[in-house]
DNA sequence: TTGAAAGCGGTACCAT
DNA sequence: ATGGTACCGCTTTCAA
């Protein structure tokens, strides 16, 4: 490993010299500067971040807490992170929290072990963080005063609503995500006021989890506890999915029979036969922007809003009539 | 924050104590331990990994190389790697690096800047490691000297042939995955060697990228090569899935006209009508078990192996005859 | 414009 | 058993 001392010998100057050089901080003559130029590029001298960081009690890494990577909504959201974050000269520090609030803690105790600049956090996050290091909440929106950016879910499931009424759903099963998890509260009442709205006869399935393990056996639970209906709102594309297999299963055609609508639009939902009609979240745009947000707290940009929200959007395939 | 130095003065000890007390490392009276032990208590102190880092150069990061987390394939590997990680004391450094050789250098070269102390890599890799820190090839093997965990793809392969076999299949299309990427290869000699000694009938279908996106194309495409044909084996879940999609779509019945057969077995490939039978890659247990034999590498534990093969396994569902 | 030197927060060697 | 201190690689202040 080549340290600036070996630069600076190499170059005949003094490390402040080469430091300064590399930063482009201070006064550094045309040809000491040079020099120095010459003399990494000869030793192939690449900046130890680890000495710089202890100096500066910072770095140039950022945490990403996500409640599970296994779900495919997620790693969209990492990739949005991840571009914004390379692009930027940053790195993404990964944890897995599962919500588990002791894992939040430990890592959000181990990041600030290595001096990370900023975290990003998707998870559940009963949490209190302790201001001391720029936090943007992703994908999951709180009351108080926090940095956060989130998906518009009350207009995702008004869009929802809608879209099954213009479609003449007229005996619905809406299936109700935990409502523990904001997004999924406000997607609730984002769907009936539309049907309310509309006067429409609806069942609430309560799915107190997304867990996408859970999937089969709740579809099939819905299918014991309703015997009727011909539209099925679903929790996500998942739990949709499953709500599909079974409806097929039990000889339903789709959209004839029942007409089902997801949420997220996930890669196989445009793949699947029929196609799911699906309220798209922008999950890379949330993540990339989430990432733009920390970013520019770290930097002290300027930021216009703390909380921002995105807009979910009706994507129209085949599973509605 | 609190530093060992203000630890040591509230405890009255020198700082050389509280770091021998906080590392179990050469003599601490039982006094002494015990007053560190409250300082330690009383101050909310944490240790400062970039500080020990800097002198030990090395740290408790391990960077893992993805080609793509969007594919849902990765998340699965990244869930094994941190899980391990995360049991064992290390945090890990996510890198994008999308098949693009400068995003992998890039990240390497971030990597050591970090003093990371291994790389688990699941990139194409045509790069050539300087051997400085402990490197483990995941999911794709190489011939040279490498350490390196992946799936017996050649065995994945013959699975597929027999299964197909087994199942009655008369005029069958393989779809050859990127021969550039050795598991497509070998993948693709163990159906040939299947298919071959049962004197099949089969077409390859050459497929040069496994991208998402392109899926739905490479499907349709197929369909206007061949004209008749009864069973697919595809080069993976997601290309299975749009294969069985343009099929249904033009009025074949799965798997009574046309039989598919997967590979990976993804979330929605058990979710989805009909069920598809595929062969299950180990991708959670190739995370895992490559973070442990990293770590292994790094702690200078025995490593038995320098190249392990995880087997594959058919998992049957409904797409097969 | 440049360099010497004092940190940053730890670890470990060497005395005592 | 304990403490003093040099050192890890870099930044920044201060004096020259």
């Amino acid at each position: 490993m080549v340290t600036i001392k070996q630069v600076a010998e190499y170059a005949g100057v003094s490390v402040a010299t080469v430091s300064r050089t590399l930063n482009d901080s201070g006064y550094v003559g045309k040809e000491s500067r040079k020099k120095v130029e010459k003399a990494i590029e000869d030793l192939g001298y690449i900046p130890n971040e680890v000495a710089r960081s202890l100096y500066q009690k910072t770095s140039k890494m950022i945490g990403l807490l996500l409640p599970d990577i296994s779900n495919p909504y997620f790693p969209l959201l990492a990739k949005g992170v991840e571009d914004y974050a390379q692009q930027n000269g940053y790195m993404v520090l990964l944890g897995n929290v599962e919500d588990n609030s002791d894992k939040e803690d430990m890592y959000v105790k181990f990041f600030s072990q290595y001096n990370i600049s900023g975290i990003l956090s998707a998870a559940s996050g009963q949490r209190k963080y302790n201001d001391s290091v720029p936090f943007v909440l992703l994908d999951r929106a709180k009351e108080d005063e926090i940095y956060s950016i989130s998906t518009d879910d009350r207009l995702g499931g008004e869009l929802a609503g809608q879209a099954i009424l213009n479609a003449g759903g007229k005996k619905i099963i809406v299936m109700a995500g935990p409502q523990s998890v904001s997004g999924a509260k406000d997607r609730l009442s984002g769907i009936l006021a539309e049907l309310n709205k509309a006067d429409a006869d609806y069942r609430i399935f309560e799915t107190d989890t997304y867990q996408v393990d859970k999937a089969e056996e709740t579809a099939q639970n819905l299918f014991q506890t309703f015997q009727s209906f011909d539209s099925v709102i679903a929790s996500n594309d998942v739990y949709a999915l499953a709500v599909m297999k079974e409806a097929i299963k039990k000889g339903y055609r789709i959209p004839e029979d029942i007409q089902i609508i997801g949420y997220d639009d996930m890669l196989f939902s445009r793949l699947m036969y029929p196609g799911l009609t699906t309220i798209a979240q922008p999950a890379y745009q949330l993540g990339y922007k989430g990432a733009k947000m920390l970013v520019d707290l770290i930097e002290k940009n300027y930021v216009e809003n703390k909380k921002v929200k995105l807009k979910p959007k009706l994507i129209e395939r085949d599973s509605l009539r």
